[in-house]
RNA sequence: GGCGACGUACCCAAGUGGUUAAGGGAGAGGUCUGCAAAACCUUUAUUCGGCGGUUCGAAUCCGCCCGUCGCCUCCA
């Protein structure tokens, strides 16, 4: 498997530290609102690295936070009157809901930050014992002047950094722009922790660091994130971490580029600011979006347009009813030879797959052998060429691609018996000819999502 | 100002030195079908933003230019 590894912008064969197991950390979210697709695509991205590494025969073992005490979550909650943990786990539900309607696996650990403050603390006063703090009215600051290899994840030159305008009108005092805080003291009417340091609150950096190191140890494989968190976050969890440890903190740091929508930054001013159930408003097919993601590499910008999703629904129906037209042709049971040598063809496809996979998770090359070996088996089927045993291959080839691709069903839906009756009354009408009512129902059918596909085997239906 | 990314058909997009430039969507024509849908077949880039250069050979490497965008400040 080769990833990109930010830090020396090269990709790179990643080499798990303990062999066979991979440890990761990727950066969850701040639960103080709904996730917008942008979110969405990077928690998408990280569930295809997982799954990728699943298939590559890896174990994998990922650590996601929630941050539940910064700026944003204690001004909401003061917004709507609640209290800090009512109202960042009304988000945190919304959360775990989106993960699940977009089919993304669950991360082996969901630390929460005001879980872990004693860690925290525990953290800082290890990085004050090594000499890398320094405190004013009760909060702590980490300075960046102690650790010289700042900036080696982002590249950014600190001496082209000056001293601005904003700072000087920062509510806490510091000795230099970069130097961040690692605790920040108590305001009134905030809510606050004992510390050695005073009464207070973590600041946002210090949660990763504490937590990742907590649950995957000092040094570890993985740490993942939308591009914007190289600078300052992911650069500050490094400071911190290998302050603190003296050792090497992450191998490998993958960041996603961002989503845009028609061409421009989501906001929402610009009126096209989307959540998930924004989306399934207009398609109701979460799979779609997924596809949509997978179209684009993770480490270009993705542009989100209607039209764009209109057509990933599309292509993930394709693969859809190829999935179910197999499963047809399997149960079946013909055990008359084919001359389709489908088990062949299944074992190049997911050879192709996976290579692209392995390629720094090239998604759009993945798809693209998706296809060929999809229109090789309809046609192997529609010239009748396809055995059981062969549609069976085929069928768990494309299951073994969805470990990756996450967007078939689960399992064969069941219809209501007044649908699979009225299915039959159709087909009835259809022997007596009596198309006028066989359309009928097929209209009602339609007016109700199931579609129905009249085939040689029978009639098929979809949800449409 | 500093750092960086990108520009391949109508749209999305793979391809980073060498067969006819993957694949998907959309459009057009056709086969099949009671009709439809699905499926399949055919079709849509002598060309990869522009101009130079390196090379036997470049979409792929180098330079310049044009254009789009990001980070440097909370932001996935």
């Amino acid at each position: 498997m080769k990833l990109h590894n930010t830090l020396g912008r090269r990709t790179e064969d990643l080499v798990p530290i303990e062999a066979g197991h991979v440890r990761m950390y990727t950066c969850g979210p701040t639960v103080y609102n709904v996730a917008h697709i942008g979110n969405l695509r990077t928690f998408v991205f990280e569930d295809v690295l997982r799954r990728s590494l699943l298939l590559s025969g890896l174990s994998v073992t990922q650590v996601m936070n929630l941050t539940d005490v910064d700026d944003k979550t204690i001004r909401g909650a003061a917004a709507e009157g609640l209290a800090l943990n009512e109202f960042t786990e009304k988000y945190a539900r919304e959360f775990f809901r989106d993960l699940a309607i977009l089919n993304v696996q669950p991360a082996e650990h969901y630390p929460r930050a005001t879980d872990h403050v004693p860690e925290m603390i525990a953290l800082i006063e290890t990085l004050r014992e090594r000499g890398h703090t320094y405190e004013s009215d009760g909060s702590v600051w980490f300075r960046i002047a102690t650790f010289p290899e700042y900036g080696k994840l982002s590249r950014i030159d600190l001496t082209a950094m000056r001293r601005g305008d904003r700072v000087a009108d920062d509510e806490y005092e510091k000795e230099d722009v970069k130097d961040f805080a690692l605790w920040k003291s108590a305001k009134p009417g905030e809510p606050s922790w004992r510390s050695p340091f005073g009464e207070g609150r973590p600041g946002w950096h210090i949660e990763c660091s504490a937590m990742s190191m907590k649950f995957l140890g000092n040094r570890f494989d993985l740490h993942t994130g939308a591009v914007d968190n190289v600078f300052p976050h992911h650069e500050n969890e490094i400071a911190q971490s290998e302050g603190a440890t003296g050792e090497p903190f992450v191998d490998m740091w993958l960041h996603s580029e961002h989503l845009i929508v028609d061409g421009e930054k989501m906001s929402k001013s610009k009126g096209n600011f989307y959540t998930l159930a924004d989306v399934l408003a207009r398609r109701d097919d979460p799979g779609a979006l997924r596809y949509l993601f997978l179209s684009v590499p993770y480490r270009k910008k993705l542009n989100f347009t209607w039209e764009g999703l209109t057509g990933a629904a599309t292509a993930v129906d394709r693969i859809r009813s190829a999935s179910a037209r197999l499963a047809e042709v399997a149960a079946a049971g013909s055990s008359k030879p084919g001359a389709f040598d489908a088990a062949s063809r299944a074992k190049t496809f997911l050879a192709a797959f996976r290579g692209a996979l392995e390629d720094d998770l090239n998604t759009p090359e993945a798809l693209g052998a998706v296809f060929p070996f999809l229109r090789e088996v309809n046609s192997a089927i529609d010239e009748n060429t396809l055995d059981a045993p062969g549609a069976d291959a085929a069928g768990e080839a494309l299951r073994t691609a969805d470990q990756v691709l996450g967007i078939l069903p689960a399992e064969r839906e069941v219809l209501p018996a007044e649908i699979e009756a009225q299915i039959e009354a159709r087909t009835d009408a259809r022997r007596r000819r009596d198309f006028a009512e066989a359309d009928r129902i097929r209209r009602d059918l339609a007016s109700r999502g199931i579609v129905l596909e009249d085939g040689a085997a029978g009639t098929r239906w979809k949800k449409g």
